[in-house]
DNA sequence: GCTCCAATATGAATGGTGTTCACATAGCTT
DNA sequence: AAGCTATGTGAACACCATTCATATTGGAGC
């Protein structure tokens, strides 16, 4: 894990970028992030990121690409238990809300940053991704098209509003005790929910 | 509405400041916001602002409790419809998504000018006051205050997804065709679930 | 093994930003 | 009318994003 001595070139300016920009964000939020702090970081000139990064909106893409793919794949892990649909959508649930929890940097770019997503297609495509893993298990679920794509996006919707209002601190200021247990249950009551709408419709 | 022609001192710098940059926010996105724009905006120099506003962060801050208010305002106003305290819930869930899609540039700033809340107590408690509004119809439905504080939870939680995630476009971008129509569906879904529990319970 | 090119780094320069400070102006109280 | 205080100005500073001419070097092809 030795630094090797390196001297004009780097080796691997880009992927040293990004974690420096992540770094940075641990320590003083997705505002206090400075494309020439991160090359000094880096140890590097300000404007050798230029190379690797159009811009310094370019640097926050990758790595709001980065957090989609990450997300993604703990999701998928979330959904690969084995348990009926209804559990697995409770665990993808859950992941999402420990996602925002264990990585509160890649949380903090990919939605505290200010990016404007509408410009960029690939981070849609990338969220939409993301958002399939919900889908296909409310399909399983849910009868019709539209009610799994309503469940799919009510658990979604839900579990993006508790990761951000509890990365806020807005759930903790609200005062209640247990706010950390009562995500599971938010996320039970919805499934009930779908459930007997669903049965009580047959 | 004619401008009073002044001269050296503004006369309502304060309040000209918080439209400016609304304004601006409105154009350019949280991001594009900057004091000195929205000085020169206001016709006055850069360093008159710090005379009302300790910060830049100070000036947001004023317009996440004006957003605050505002929206606790709307809520209570939807609230207020003559119904049974289920239909009234869905109204405030409904009443929250509307206040994102109608002032953009308040929520923007209430949650995406990367301001770091849990410094600062006096917006923790301005949105518990607008929390209160759904807590206190959750109380009217559910017996115990438990399952109050999910549903209340749940309900909040999944408007602000809903609308955080729809201001971003990712609900546009997953494809799917009504996305408009299904935030009333979703809330049902969820109301539904209250009171099948609470009744099977009984 | 050498040459040369493309990739990558540097440093200086530009225009914009947040913030501070000494100083200027004017509205209000007395 | 006088003077205090709130409010404004302009210049200054450090930092930031971005660009450009220039420098270095790893490696492809000979």
């Amino acid at each position: 894990m030795q630094k090797k001595a390196r001297s004009y070139h780097h080796g691997d300016l880009k992927t040293a970028m990004i974690d420096a920009a992540l770094q940075l964000v641990r320590e003083k939020g997705p505002r206090g992030f400075t494309l020439n702090e991160a090359s000094r970081t880096a140890g590097v000139s300000v404007s050798a990121p230029y190379n690797h990064f159009k811009d310094k909106a370019a640097l926050l893409i990758e790595i709001v690409l980065l957090g989609n793919r990450t997300l993604e794949t703990e999701l998928r892990a979330a959904a690969d238990i084995v348990a009926p649909p209804t559990e697995k959508l409770l665990a993808v649930y859950l992941a999402y809300v420990s996602f925002a929890d264990r990585h509160p940097d890649l949380f903090a770019v990919m939605f505290q940053s200010g990016i404007n997503k509408t410009h960029y297609p690939e981070i849609q495509a990338s969220s939409a991704k993301a958002f399939g893993v919900a889908a296909v298990l409310a399909l399983q679920i849910e009868s019709s098209p539209t009610s799994a794509w309503q469940l799919a996006l009510a658990i979604w919707t839900m579990a993006h509003g508790f990761a951000t209002l509890s990365v806020e601190g807005a759930i903790a200021g609200v005062g209640f005790p247990e706010a950390k247990g009562s995500a599971e249950a938010l996320a039970r009551k919805l499934l009930y929910a779908g459930r007997s709408e669903s049965e009580a419709r047959t």
